[in-house]
DNA sequence: ACAATTTGACCGTT
DNA sequence: AACGGTCAAATTGT
């Protein structure tokens, strides 16, 4: 998203609320027709997106007198913690969910690349019932070498602009070497200019034929989001602990809005499968 | 030659 | 049986 910070806060918020609406009724036309369920997913993406942004803006007006606290917010943003939606969440399928779900967190970050500034190996790829777009399974090139045992899950969210969505699972126990921060810039800004680069598009474009993976090029950015990461395992799974017992928690992080959460100090948690 | 990626097979869970 | 996650042989890249 554009830095909000950066323009008025209730234009932005009317904009992101404006785009929640358009995406709702785009959503209540294509479930009228049959055979439209990826698109239909997407659209819920960027509806939990606009409004999850419309929260943000919110939460950065905390300042001003009439706002409401952080309960309050949370009171209105998940008001039905017992109703008849969180049910039937619990009782969607999680085929697939099993391995993980007993043994380790998660977190997920949606961003436009999927480099994040640590090392990663492909080791598969699966369409996914419902995706427009497969997923890719990566692990910590390290697993062997350093037994590290992070890996992440990289799904295309969505085209033009390109949007990954990054679930992380475990962290990192190797000594993965990080690009230092006074290089990072630099990089990063080469990174964001590949990306509006045609050629690269080309290769966007490629890459949705037959599944994409660019993993050699995953150090070259996003050390960013390294600040973003829990800095340890227990640090992440004290985090988990306290917010819920049973349940899997992702935190769910755009790398646009980095700027914003290391002000606030804070990551949104949301419930996971 | 070695490292990384691709991709079909296999596995555990539902 | 269907599904998502992982493995590993084959292939491709450096």
């Amino acid at each position: 998203m554009e830095d909000f910070l950066g323009e008025n806060p209730h234009k932005k918020l009317i904009k992101e609320l404006a785009e929640g609406k358009r995406f709702t009724v785009q959503l209540q036309s294509l479930l009228k027709q049959p055979n439209e369920s990826v698109l239909a997913d997407e659209l819920i993406r960027k509806i939990w997106g606009s409004f999850t942004q419309a929260i943000t803006v919110l939460h950065s007006l905390g300042n001003s007198a009439n706002s409401l606290t952080q309960s309050q917010i949370e009171e209105v943003d998940q008001p039905n913690s017992g109703s008849e939606l969180k049910k039937k969440k619990e009782k969607q399928d999680r085929r697939g969910c099993y391995k993980r779900r007993k043994t380790s967190g998660s977190w997920m970050r949606e961003s436009e690349t999927m480099n994040d500034g640590c090392a990663w190996r492909k080791y598969g790829q699966k369409k996914i019932l419902n995706s427009k777009y497969p997923r890719c399974y990566y692990r910590c090139t390290h697993k062997y070498d350093q037994e590290c045992r992070a890996t992440k899950q990289v799904q295309i969210i969505q085209k033009n602009p390109i949007m990954y969505h990054t679930t992380y699972f475990g962290n990192h126990t190797c000594n993965s070497t990080k690009i230092p921060k006074h290089t990072y810039n630099s990089q990063f800004n080469h990174a964001m200019v590949k990306h509006s680069d045609s050629t690269v598009l080309k290769e966007e474009e490629e890459e949705e034929s037959k599944g994409q993976s660019d993993n050699a090029s995953s150090i070259v950015d996003s050390n960013l989001w390294q600040d973003f990461m829990p800095s340890s395992p227990s640090a992440h799974d004290s985090t988990l602990a306290a917010n819920y017992n049973a349940a899997y928690y992702e935190e769910i992080i755009s790398s646009r809005d980095m700027e914003d959460l290391a002000k606030f100090g804070e990551i949104e948690a949301i419930e996971f499968c």
